[in-house]
RNA sequence: CGGGGUGUAGCUCAGUCUGGUUAGAGUACCUGGUUUGGGACCAGGGGGUCGAAGGUUCGAGUCCUUUCACCCCGACCA
């Protein structure tokens, strides 16, 4: 891509009313443009994040056995009828009519649409179990969205649904899809705990959310310096409003929390920090196949509810969730798996013959190699250039500048912000090596 | 859903309290020129139903009424 040509319209100045840094920077970069409230439109570069992010779900996702599907978004009241969403969701669900007057709504999850896709399709234990997942686009009216792309009405959201004749068998996939979780995250660059949390308003029994540390987060997370371990506060809040007969060891856990930070599960120190949500993995059960009657005949012929689990991760949130974790004051830091453009080909200046022809010659061969690559040749100046390359946030801009006269190029490190000399021609085997 | 705030150029904002030329600045954009290693400079230029509707007045960005939108702080969520 050409700079000159592309549709990356970055700016100076922040919206007046963005607080976080993923939405200023988001902003300002040129990457996503607010519409209304909680709602936003995606311009190339955010474009090419997503499809990133979306990739590398994609790639687990398969990993781990599960197909993709799409569902439709407006989905007609009757199945939230069936399941009794519909008055719990409230007014988040946004409902509608349609011109022969019948009232839809738009998906704000799509547990209903998923069973009602399953059922009388899949009928047999012999065809369990089965993991369905989309990666779509998802409305809920909030009362409050706000924090850029953190918190949107409408966000892009991977979810999948998985189909078991056995607690065990939804245990052995819930776990697995932990897993694939911690992958997915950990290819994507980001600092990352499991920890248990409230099953929440859709029900179920089992439930761990997967949180981005950032200082921003919206929830407070106890985590432990040694081991894995980590919990939501707000979990605990919520466990000492219930009584005696609630679970012991999580009892036991609060008591450790509040008093001399000691870890449960190991020798080390448990911390307080903050956290991002951007994925909850759910036992189900037979909530909603119960209440949709979805059955499957079991090896005696009888027929049984599936059991269910439900995965979730926030694709859009994630966009936001990186930068949180990635930025400094000059701008984003992408990772390698999630960056718009891995190479950013800085002309310092156009009007220098022998740098423009370095400049092309090495774009081309990028491209030839299939490399991510943008060249920055634009009549501007050269700080005018690098403030726009470290807002953006490209890994590794290669400046060619002054130096060339004397056959020696630089590579700028978005993340370190250090500059190294190499000879010219070296260069794109150098770049090669840094991908 | 409570409490508070803001709507004026693409963006960030002044002007409103105390009504009175042709509504401003910075930035961004266009043209020409000078610059070219850290968001340059000079000159010229385009861009506004002052959120909307109604009212008061000789006269409204400014005062009154209504309304809409957006944002911030709290209770809920990927």
């Amino acid at each position: 891509m050409r700079r000159t040509k592309a549709f990356i319209p970055t700016c100076k100045d922040a919206p007046s009313d963005a607080v976080l840094a993923s939405h200023i920077f988001l902003s300002r970069a040129g990457f996503i443009s607010q519409v209304a409230a909680g709602l936003y439109s995606y311009m190339p570069l955010a474009k090419k994040v997503i499809r990133k992010i979306e990739n590398v779900i994609h790639d687990e996702m398969f990993k781990v056995g599960a197909q993709e599907v799409e569902l439709s978004f407006v989905a007609p009241s009757d199945l939230w009828i069936q399941s009794g969403r519909i008055d719990k969701f409230g007014k988040e669900l946004l409902r509608f009519y349609d011109r022969k007057e019948k009232l839809f709504v738009l998906g704000p999850t799509h547990e209903e649409m998923m069973v009602d896709l399953v059922r009388n399709r899949v009928t047999s234990y012999k065809s369990l179990p089965l993991h369905l997942y989309q990666i779509k686009t998802k409305f809920r009216d909030e009362v409050r969205p706000r924090y850029g792309l953190m918190r949107g009405r409408e966000f892009i959201m991977k979810d999948g649904y998985s189909f078991h004749s056995s607690e065990s068998d939804l245990d052995r996939e819930f776990d697995a899809l932990e897993d694939t979780y911690k992958k997915i995250i950990t290819r994507l660059g980001l600092d990352f705990r499991i920890v248990e949390a409230d099953s929440g308003a859709i029900g179920g029994s089992g439930s761990k959310e997967i949180m981005v540390i950032a200082d921003s987060g919206e929830d407070s997370i106890a985590i432990c310096d040694k081991c894995e371990y980590g919990a939501n506060i707000e979990v605990y809040m919520d466990m000492d409003s219930v009584d005696e007969d609630f679970d012991a060891t999580s009892i036991t856990d609060i008591k450790e929390i509040k008093g001399d930070n000691n870890c449960p599960f190991c020798d080390g120190k448990l911390s307080i920090t903050k956290g991002i949500e951007v994925g909850h993995i759910f036992k189900l059960g037979t909530t909603y196949s119960k209440a949709l009657k979805a059955e499957y005949l079991d090896e005696n012929g009888k027929s049984q509810p599936f059991i269910m689990g439900t995965y979730g991760m926030g694709v859009s949130r994630l966009v936001a969730a990186i930068i949180e974790q990635h930025h400094d004051e000059a701008g984003c830091i992408w990772t390698k798996e999630t960056a718009p453009y891995m190479i950013n080909i800085m002309i310092s200046n156009i009007k220098d013959e022998n740098q423009v022809e370095m400049g092309e010659k090495l774009y081309l061969q990028l491209l030839d190699a299939n490399v991510e690559v943008i060249i920055d040749d634009r009549k501007e100046r050269f700080g005018f250039k690098m403030k726009d390359a470290e807002l953006i946030g490209f890994p590794y801009t290669v400046i060619i500048g002054k130096e060339l006269s004397n056959g020696v190029v630089e590579i700028f490190d978005r993340k370190s912000k250090e500059k190294t000399s190499i000879n010219a021609e070296d260069v794109f085997n150098k770049v090669m090596e840094l991908l």
